[in-house]
DNA sequence: GTGAAAGCGCTAACAT
DNA sequence: ATGTTAGCGCTTTCAC
């Protein structure tokens, strides 16, 4: 175990002193030409490395961003993640991870683990926990500690920070009225996260694009669970029903209700017209592929990432007041669906 | 902006010193325990927070970790990851977090952001092109300055340090084996992953198997490419022959094929029997679903995390040697290949 | 052109 | 029981 070289110690064995040293690595004008090379070169010898801690401590800055994420097991999160982690090693940032598995606590716990020093700024999406509870305390006190919070997906209206949000209402509506456009009779509404916030918006969504285009809503034909096991548990019962399109709000209930159409023998999409919310690749490599509402990740993570250290580079008189971004979906239509042929 | 509270401000508000302050919040049985009291509560109702920053320079330790993954993507990595992540906080760890997107110099930028105090360790899988062009000096280097790595699954000889790795090889013996049991006479090898350690090793295993049973490896069953898009490329050609088991290095090769079969009508698994490298959900939610050799992500992260931080805890006196330790997989039979009745 | 000194926030050995 | 001091490694102002 070699020392690691400091300033100190360069200092010291080539008889010069600490801020000399400081300075010639910096390349500060006022040391001269020779000592300067003299410095540089001993410095690059020793495999010297100014130390980033030290560093932190003087600037009062880490250069680092905490990201609060419910699951990276999930592709849209992973996505975001990348997305966050890119934009943020561009601007010279480093990217500190939390995973709070859905839970309040230890979203809490992380938030405090982070909140003295170790980051500059949050990027996160609130947990189930958080949101089913609606509690938000946690997020405030960071923000009001002058730590910035960017919440990106699943937000809380209560807390003033910035945002990033895809038009999930939209977007339903969006993929609603293609299904229509493809002479859908029977449209069922599929969610097995309908206590996100984002679930009920785009479930609402959904609803409203029935209703718009004069269709009946049948609550027999609607699945509004918490969980994929409970979405599983009706899934049958759905098949009572002559259905012949689906708008699943999740990739999940997306996918099972392909699986159990297939396994009945349903053609799809001859029979049955099926778009869901989805990301990672999977939905392309499905047999049939599905045709999904894409929600760009990747974008949400770099415009989260932008504009946290926007805020955090700001001058004092240019501070950016709190905004919050819509990144538009994509419908992709794939093989899940009929061809328009309009 | 409030002022962020500190010893310092403490100390002048309350009148006392700040080495006061400090024991008192430490709980130092020096300290009497009114002052320890009217100082606790001073500091609670200011939210006093210790700064972490100034801790660690004192320490000379960041409690964090540097974990760098090839693709976030990619659902082995990300629930690695997630066992990381899990036993790191366990153990009062954070975890930055790069993403190398299989590039060397996004791997060596990482190491070189990180190995200036930021983090005490590096838990990491090599990038495929650090992996094929055998470049290895920056792992060394962190190493020979005293910042331990562990490598997980894509690992490299060259390199002296803690490992984690799947049992590859023999994990694809014990599956083209059960292919054998199943009866199948012409088995398929694929993969997309030809460029990795572990493609190779898991192909190698493949072969291995097939000549103990005494099955003659037919090159025109193997297909061995680098790339998703090149073996797509060569599947076509796959199905003039008449193959009815197949054994699939990587997750991408294992799902085209089965798309491919189920478009052609080949029934799975009574006239083809498919097993695969794969994790994630979509293996089970696949219709059929696909027979897995599961590769314990989870736990090959904890490990790595755990052998990591008892190496930076270990005591001068007693450091451990370099280890290597190796995760079993465990094969699940799904609907992609028969049941065995034996 | 070079160096001494203060300070970032904290801890801990050493006075008092 | 409380305070003083030095020091972690660095930057930066101010002397020389």
């Amino acid at each position: 175990m070699k020392q690691k070289a400091t300033l100190k110690q360069i200092a010291k064995e080539l008889n010069v002193s600490i801020s000399t040293v400081s300075k010639a690595l910096s390349n500060s004008p006022e040391i001269s030409e020779p000592t300067k090379i003299r410095v540089q070169e001993f410095a690059k010898l020793k495999n010297y490395k100014p130390n980033n801690v030290a560093v932190n401590l003087k600037n009062k800055s880490t250069k680092t961003i905490g990201v609060i994420i419910p699951n990276i097991l999930n592709p849209f999160f992973a996505k975001v993640f990348s997305g966050i982690e890119m934009a943020a090693n561009d601007r010279g940032y480093n990217v500190i991870t939390c995973i709070s598995n859905e839970s309040l606590e230890k979203e809490i716990h992380a938030m405090e683990m982070l909140s003295n020093g170790t980051v500059d700024g949050f990027i996160l999406s609130v947990s189930e926990e958080a949101q089913t509870k609606r509690e938000f305390k946690h997020f405030k006190e960071a923000i009001s500690d002058d730590i910035p919070v960017v919440m990106f997906d699943r937000i809380l209206d209560e807390v003033k920070c910035d945002k990033v949000i895809v038009d999930d209402f939209d977007s339903a509506v969006h993929a609603v009225n293609h299904l229509v456009k493809l002479e859908c009779k029977n449209i069922a509404l599929l969610s097995a996260i309908d206590n996100l916030s984002v679930g009920k918006l785009r479930a609402n969504g959904c609803k409203r694009a029935l209703i718009d285009n004069n269709y009946t809503v049948d609550e027999d034909l609607i699945i509004l669970t918490d969980t994929p096991e409970a979405f599983d548990a009706k899934l049958d019962a759905l098949f009572e029903k002559n259905i012949d399109g689906v708008f699943a709000v999740d990739e999940h209930a997306a996918v099972m209700v392909m699986k159990h159409a297939i396994k009945r023998g349903i053609k799809i999409p001859e029979e049955l017209n099926v778009i869901g919310f989805a990301d990672g690749v999977w939905s392309r490599r499905l047999t049939p592929s599905l045709s999904t509402v894409s929600q760009h990740g990747p974008e949400i993570g770099e415009s989260a990432a932008e504009m946290l250290i926007n805020r955090l580079e700001a001058k004092e008189e240019e501070i950016p007041v709190y905004n919050t971004k819509v990144i538009k979906t994509e419908l992709r239509q794939r093989e899940s669906t009929r061809k328009l042929t309009v």
